[in-house]
Order: structure tokens, then sequence, then C-alpha cells
RNA sequence: GCGUCUAUAGCUCAGUUGGUUAGAGCGCUACCUUGACAUGGUAGAGGUCCCCUGUUCGAGUCAGGGUAGACGCACCA
């Protein structure tokens, strides 16, 4: 083996192998554990975020798999509507050209051709984390039987009424020309205005002033409000006003909704460019006049002046002109939320159209009780007053999208736009009686991409089929996801799920936190602080970090600030840490907070643990490789060492499987490293030294040994294979023919994967050798103690006097006397006599026993007594602090037994330490 | 406005139902090339657990109030 571990050399070849030998398949025995992946655009290319939830998705998987369950990882890819329509408009664009000038038909393959080409990226990332779902199974969302459900839930919905389409107001991308969900509208505080604008009456009595945010929309107000209690415009009320610029008449209404305390009390109202003016505009009987055209341009119902112009420009001229009216009051300065499209960042415009709704009130209902009897749990639980606060505020979903690349919506319509729904064109013929010289015409737009993936639990699994995994895998075990789309997804697939297959979709939500940079910021491309998780895995020299970094910019004039950025962060660019590593750090960062500040530090951390675990294994190994380890029998003595490392595996494997049920991924991997590096590696390995090169140890004592070496690692590396597959995969294949482990699946082909995890086993535990090594433990490190503290070269032999022995102490020594001797590097232990007095020296304490190393020659006085004087002041802290608590009635009174008993017991610990250090000190003083 | 979350070592974070002297990794200091590993070993330094008040025999943990920050939803034209 080589003398550090190198990840590049084994990984790809690792997995192909799994793969081609089709490890990643459902067993087919077993209970059901199921994980659906959240379907990643396809135009998407891994950022920290999937790698992440990939990492514990893929640790669930294959901890699941090996523990025999039926272990589905459905895995499959989005059409992302608005996401991959744009991308190859872009493509296109930059030949000059439109997806118009293609026009539809041509348009979609031309998408289907990126598709092939370039949508692979993100499934072959996938790969290089090692995860492991069915890719046999991988699907699309716009497959063939993926757009066969969809067809079939949306026909479903509209027979029975809720599915409808109505002219309403919209979100509407101008840029996109589409209708976007709320969901897809996100809201910023920006810096505005407010213009305060003179409204003359009509009968030239007076005028009446409003304030707005939007001046260019006035071409379309309809009246203007006031509050009906509001005493300023009393004598308004009822009035008309001659609307400026455009000379309609329009009325003063009273409406609650005014605020009289904001602006004016006095509001402009626009029907078709505003949702509250929408509203009241339906309660007073308001026309609506339209004024903007689809790429939110004046359109032909304003006045001539101003058609055609930009709705930005036209706001600056209708300003100046009612500015030269003398109708402009004033311009304040004004904070205010502008909606943008979380696409474009276009600014969103209000716009009535023809749309398509989902009505969600009565499949909401299944879906809150879901969650609320407790059939579906959120982890951790507080995200399920999120998911209740939204649910109960549900809004009809607009659903219909006016894009090209989607699935189509199943309407027609005939001449006279009479609009019938059906599974095609045959089957609306026949269900509405058309006859052929009816000519139909599909509708045009597509479904929002989250119609789909709302079916994604069952869809998946053949519905509207009746297959057998949808028997088996529905519900599915868990959803790993961000917070950010428990709407968007999560909600939506709960009120799916419930309404077309009667059951929920998942038991368990697992939300994870959001991964930040080192500082707590987002990572985006514009702030230049995006870590790519290839080459975390790869490395990447800092040019070409750089170069990534400041490539295809929106606002190439930040590239300079990055780049300076990431040549102070990262002067070496980035090492290759590997999968292993990588997969470590995210199952270690997985506590249950919400946002997670990625720090390359972990990274590097569980690198070197990677190469401790290799190095490790390469001691076993030397040590086993060409002995025998007790595979085919021969006696066997295990030494205290020996059953204490089982011991003590066994108590990791118990917490580590504990975490696991909880999802508490960084406890199970500080377990597990723990174990790994300050158990077995820094005291079992160091424990089986003494047995292994002393020609002390019998034939038998040796072989148990190896045979414990070389078992506990096979082990060690089932226990670690979820979290870091190819590293345990690679040094299992090495190990496991010297060990004593029943092979399941392909004995010529091996693979750890497949095999069980280990089991827990009452038998191993053993409290009294756990017991006796930490006694060991404890002797060895008071003597590295005085040797750190007196600086006593680690390798000077030294002489041990033992002092206060007690029977159980005798026995300890007796079993461990090997071990503590060669550890410790002593050259005697002499136990002293009650009466025998002991020279000067230095002293450790083990519980009551006291090891006295003698001064002579040796050791600083000072030093001894300031290393003394640390100690007392300790113990004489304790004594006072326990004595406080004990002599306070009220404690003794109110504590549980239990606890006073320890608090009793430490007091006699401490006072009894207390007074040999006193004593020490003095004979020390003395000298 | 409604709701959720966070604040612990220089940095990034753990700390279960209140009960040892509050832990880990990284960083820092000193020593160590010892035949698994310097991506290592041994020893060590480092804390007003954001602040205040309360409950309790006992609070990092519970309650109330504040301060600072993050996020979600709804929004006033």
């Amino acid at each position: 083996m080589d003398k550090t571990f190198e990840p590049q050399s084994i990984e790809q070849q690792c997995y192909q192998q799994w793969e081609s030998n089709g490890l990643f398949k459902a067993s087919g025995s077993g209970d059901p554990y199921c994980i659906l992946l959240p379907p990643p655009n396809v135009t998407g290319s891994l950022h920290m975020g999937h790698a992440f939830q990939h990492t514990i998705m893929d640790a669930l998987t294959r901890y699941h798999r090996m523990k025999g369950d039926n272990t589905l990882w459905q895995v499959g890819t989005d059409h992302a509507g608005i996401a991959t329509q744009m991308v190859v408009e872009r493509q296109l664009n930059a030949e000059g050209k439109t997806r118009h000038d293609l026009g539809r038909e041509d348009f979609l393959s031309k998408v289907w051709e990126w598709k092939a080409h370039s949508g692979g990226t993100i499934t072959q990332q996938m790969r290089r984390l090692g995860t492991s779902p069915d890719w046999d199974r991988e699907v699309f969302t716009m497959d063939d039987n993926l757009s066969k459900a969809v067809t079939e839930v949306f026909v479903k919905l509209h027979e029975e009424g809720l599915i409808y389409r109505g002219k309403r107001l919209v979100n509407w991308d101008p840029v996109l020309h589409t209708a976007v969900s709320d969901l897809e509208v996100v809201n910023e505080e920006e810096a505005g205005f407010m213009w305060h604008m003179r409204y003359p009456l009509a009968d030239g009595s007076g005028h009446i002033v409003v304030a707005t945010t939007r001046p260019e929309t006035m071409l379309g107000d309809t009246a203007v409000a006031v509050h009906p209690e509001d005493e300023r415009y009393q004598d308004f009320i009822g009035k008309e006003i001659k609307l400026p610029l455009t000379g309609r008449l329009i009325p003063i209404i009273a409406d609650d909704y005014v605020d009289p305390e904001f602006g004016t009390g006095c509001v402009k109202i626009t029907p078709a460019h505003d949702f509250n003016d929408y509203d009241m505009g339906k309660r007073h009987n308001l026309p609506m006049i339209n004024v903007l055209t689809a790429d939110a341009k004046i359109n032909d119902e304003a006045p001539e002046a101003y058609r055609g112009m930009d709705r930005f420009d036209a706001r600056k001229q209708i300003v100046a002109d009612l500015d030269a009216a003398g109708l402009l009051v004033k311009i304040d300065d004004h904070k205010l939320k502008v909606p943008r499209g979380d696409r474009t960042g276009a600014v969103i415009e209000p716009y009535l159209t023809d749309q398509w709704y989902v009505a969600v009130e009565s499949l909401a209902k299944p879906a809150i009780e879901a969650v609320e009897s407790g059939e579906i749990r959120f982890i951790p639980e507080n995200w399920n007053k999120t998911y209740y606060q939204w649910m109960h505020n549900i809004q009809d979903w607009c659903i219909s999208r006016q894009l090209w690349w989607g699935h189509r919506i199943p309407a027609w319509y005939d001449d006279s736009n009479n609009v019938y729904v059906g599974r095609d064109e045959a089957e609306v013929r026949a269900k509405y009686s058309l006859t052929d010289d009816v000519t139909l015409r599909q509708d045009e737009d597509v479904l929002d991409t989250w119609f789909s993936s709302a079916l994604w639990p069952f869809a998946t699994m053949g519905w509207p089929e009746q297959t057998p995994e949808l028997e088996t895998f529905v519900p599915s075990s868990v959803l790993v996801t961000g917070f950010d789309i428990i709407f968007f997804w999560v909600a939506r697939m709960i009120m799916m799920t419930k309404k077309f297959t009667g059951k929920i979709p998942f038991r368990d939500i697992y939300i994870t936190g959001l991964i930040r940079d080192e500082s707590g910021d987002k990572m985006s491309k514009s702030k230049g602080n995006v870590l790519d998780p290839i080459d975390l895995i790869d490395g990447i020299d800092l040019e070409s970090l750089v170069a990534k970094r400041t490539s295809g910019m929106m606002q190439p004039q930040l590239a300079e600030k990055i780049a300076k950025r990431t040549r102070k962060q990262f002067s070496e660019g980035i090492n290759a840490y590997g999968t292993d590593a990588l997969r470590f750090t995210f199952a270690a960062m997985a506590s249950t907070s919400r946002d997670i500040n990625f720090d390359m530090g972990r990274v590097e951390g569980y690198r070197n643990f990677c190469n401790k675990i290799w190095n490790a294994s390469r001691f076993v190994l030397m040590n086993t490789e060409t002995e025998d380890t007790g595979r085919d029998g021969g006696e066997m003595v295990l030494s205290l060492a020996d059953r204490w490392i089982w011991a003590r595996f066994q108590q990791t494997l118990k917490e580590f499987e504990a975490a696991l049920a909880d999802y508490r991924f960084d406890i199970a991997a500080n377990l597990v490293y723990e174990f790994t590096w300050n158990q077995f590696c820094d005291w079992y390995l160091e424990l089986t030294k003494p047995v292994l090169n002393s020609d002390a140890s019998s034939e038998a004592e040796k072989r148990g040994t190896r045979h414990t070496l070389i078992n506990v690692l096979e082990h060690l590396m089932r226990l670690l294979h979820p979290f870091m597959p190819y590293i345990t995969e690679t040094i299992w294949q090495r190990v496991v023919p010297l060990s004593t482990l029943q092979l399941k699946g392909d004995s010529e082909q091996p693979s750890i994967m497949v095999q069980a995890f280990p089991e827990q086993d009452a038998s191993k535990q053993d409290e009294q050798v756990l017991s006796d090594i930490e006694w060991v433990k404890r002797f060895i490190v008071g003597i590295r103690n005085i040797r750190g503290e007196m600086d006593i070269s680690p390798n000077k032999p030294l002489n041990a006097l033992l002092k206060h022995v007690s029977a159980e102490d005798s026995r300890k020594l007796d079993a461990a006397r090997g071990f503590i001797d060669k550890l410790a590097r002593l050259e005697s232990v002499k136990v002293l006599g009650a009466d025998e007095s002991a020279p000067a020296s230095a002293t450790a304490l083990v519980g009551d026993m006291e090891i006295l190393i003698p001064m002579a020659g040796l050791i600083d006085k000072d030093a001894e007594l300031s290393r003394l004087a640390k100690a007392l002041d300790k113990a004489e802290k304790e004594v006072a602090r326990t004595q406080g608590k004990l002599s306070n009635e009220k404690f003794v009174s109110n504590a549980p037994e239990a606890v006073i008993e320890k608090e009793r017991a430490k007091l006699a610990d401490a006072e009894s330490q207390l007074e040999k250090l006193k004593q020490q000190h003095a004979t020390i003083s003395a000298l």
C-alpha cells in the first residue's frame, strides 16, 4: 500500500465496478426503504447544496441496503421549463436568432437535442460523489410515462372541477412573456419614489392629491378611493375626477381598504395593474383598463403620445407631462418592495390574462392533516409551523405558462373558443361528441414545471398503471431536501399523492441546512464565493479557479474584486481532498442548524482522517497479511486490549445507529471519527505492539491479537462505509480475505456495499474491560504527563513506585503490566508497602493509587513544584465546590439521591487527592 | 404586521429530558523523525456560554424582557 491515501487512484474504477455489477438495485427482499431524489434541473451542475444532500441520501441508502432492506434510491432529472428554455434561447440569440424564427416544433427538437448532449452533466457529477441510486430507473419529467401521468392528473382534476380556467390578474414576467406563480416572484425592498399628483375634479370645483409609486399606471386608473370616514374627503365622495392626460371621467369612491394615515389618504385605483386595486375594482364594479402589452409597453388603450413606450420611459414622460401641466405636487424618496421574477430578475407586472388554475383548498386539507396527525414528520420538527402557515393561507395555483418547453396543456378549443379537456384530441371528440368538421386547436400553453414534480412520488413508480413498485415504494421512507422548496415541491407532492394514491408520499421529511461560505454568506456567482464540489474532490490550481469564478459573469465589473479575494483565500489553489473526505465533511456538518458555514479547514481535517484510516490499515495489514489470523482455527487468546476494542466498537456501533435513526449525521460522524482515531489508532494499535513484538507472548495470544486487528478493521470499514464508500471498499478488499466474515453477494467479485452492516452484539459489551482499560490509560497518561512537564525524553526508561495500591489496582496492574511497561516506557514497577517510605518523586494519581517517579537525577524541583501547585489548585477548587454544594441544606433535601451520592463521591475523591498532593508538595519543598 | 431561527474557545461548530471541572476540529505554544501515519505523535494554553430579570437546591440548557443578526409569509397605494 502507498504511504499516503491517494483518492484519485481508486474512486472512478471503484464506482464503475459497482455500477456495472448492478449493485445499486433494490434487492427485492426485506422491508422497503425508498428515497426519492429531488430531481435536479437538467440544466444544472452539481453545487454544494446538492453534494450535501446527496451525501445524506447516499449514506442513508447505503446504510439501509447493508441493513438488508429492500432499498431503492429513485433518481431522475427535471425538465425545468423556464431554465431550460432560457438556456437554449440564449444559444439561439448568440446565433442572432429567436425561438420564433424556428417555430415551436423546431425549437422543441433543438431543446431535446440540447438535453441529449448536455443534460447529463449533473448525473455524471453525482457519480463522482459516489452516490448509489438505481440508474436503470432514471426518469426524466418529460418521459412518455411521466407525461402520461401529468395528463391523467390534469384531466381528472378538471373533471372534478379542481382545475379551472379564468381571466384574472397574474404575475406576468414581461421578459419571458409568461405568467408565473406567486412563489416564483421575489419581493425585495428597493429605493424608489412616491409621486404626489394632483387630480382635478370634473366640475372644476377643486382637486384631490393622490400618491403613487407607479405614476405610469395612471393611464389605467378607473377610480380614486378614500376611506369612508376620512373627514378631509367627505365632500369628495361620489364626485368625479377628470383624469389628467386621458381626460377620462372617473369616480371618487369610499372603501375601508384605504389607510387614511398613508400618503395623502387618496389612492388611485388601477384594477388591471395592481392586485389590491383589482379586488377593489371587483367590489365596486369598476372597469378594468389594461394599458400594457405583453412586454410591458404602453398599449393602444392609452393616449397616442404614450403608445409603444416602455413602462419606465412612459413613467418619466408622464411625470414630466404632469409637471408641465402643474399637476405634480412633490416627489418623495420612498422604499418599496419590488416584485421580480426569480429567473429573469425582471420587474413583474400584475397582468390581466386567461390562465389555468388548480383550486387547492380541498387538496390542502388532507395534506395538512397528514402532518398534524404525525403520519408525516418534519425533521427538525419546527418546519411544520412554516408548512402550516403557508398551507392555511394557500392560494389557487396558476399552472399555465406561456412557454414552449414543458407538458402541453391537454385542452382544445373550437372556433368559438369553447374549451374541451381530455387525454388527447380523439378522446375530446368522443367525449364531447364533436364531429370531424369541428376544427380543434390545442391550448398553446404548457404546465408549470412543479406540476409534474408534484407527481414525482407516484409517477416515478409507474402510476397510473398499478405497478408493484407503486405498492412497495409509496410511501417512500424519507425526503431529504432544503427548506427553500417546502412550498414549491414538498407541499404539492403531499397534496397530489394523497389525492391520487390515497397514501402519503413519504414518512419523514429531513430538511437540511443551507450551505453558505465560511463567513455565512450565500454562495453566488456574483459574490464570487462559489465552491464546486468537484474541485474539492479533484483539486484545482489557483489560475483555473480564478478563471472559473470570473468567467461568464452578469456583472463583469465585479471580476477584479472576486479575483483578488480568490487569490487571497486560495493562494495555493485547492487541494484534492477526495470524495470520502468531502462526504465525511458534509455528514459531520449536518447538525440541526439551518445555515451551515462551509469551512475548508474541516475538509482538510477529514482528508487527514482518511489518511489516518489508510495508515492504520497499512499497519494492520503489515502485521497480518503474511501471518496466521486465526481464520482456519487454531488456539486464540484475546488480550485485555483485544476484548476492550471489541467492547468499544460495540458501544460506538450502538450510539452510531441511534444517531442515524435520529438523522443526526453530525453525531454519527463524530462518533466514528472519535472511535477510529482516538480509540482504535491512538490506543488499540499501540496496545497490540507489546503483544505482537514480544517474545514473551504465546502464539495463541499473537493469533488472538492479529485476529482482532483484522476483524475489527473489517467491521470498522463496514461501519464507515455509508459515509466513506471509496476508501472503505478499497481497504476492505484487502482486509476481507484475512477476516472471518461470511460474504454476501457475488463471491467472485465481493463488494463491501452489499455486505451486512455490523450487528450489535450485547455479549461483546463488557463494562469491566472498558473500565480496566480506562485505568490503564490513566496510568500511562499520568507518566506521560510527568515526562511532558518535567521534560523527560519519551525514550528514557523510568522506574515507577506505586503507593496506596488496592486489591483492585493490583489485579488491573497484573492484567495490564505488559501494556503499561511498553506504552509508558517503564523499566520497573515496584509496589510500596504501607510502611515503606518513598524517595522524593514526581507523582501522578490514578484514583487513590499514587504513581511515583523518583526524582534523583531526573527531575527539576521547581518544575515539579509548579506542576503540583497547579494540581493542588484544581483539587482545592473542586473540594470547595462540592463542599459548598453538600453543605447547602436545600440541595441535600431537594436533589435526587443519586445526584447527592455523586457529589459525595466527588468530594471524597477530591479530598483524598488534595491530601496526597499536599504531602507531596511538602516533601518536594523540603528537598 | 405575523411567523421561524441563530448568538458557546481566535475560526467553524457540538452540547439530548436542567445535575462531573462546558467539548470537538482547525488554528496557537513547547517538545518529538519512536518501523502505520509529520495529512503524524506527546503535552499544553485558550471560555463573562450575547445582556438583564426570573423559576429552581442547581441554568449554556427552562420562562419573561432586551440587544445583534438570518430567514419565511403577508404588505400601504
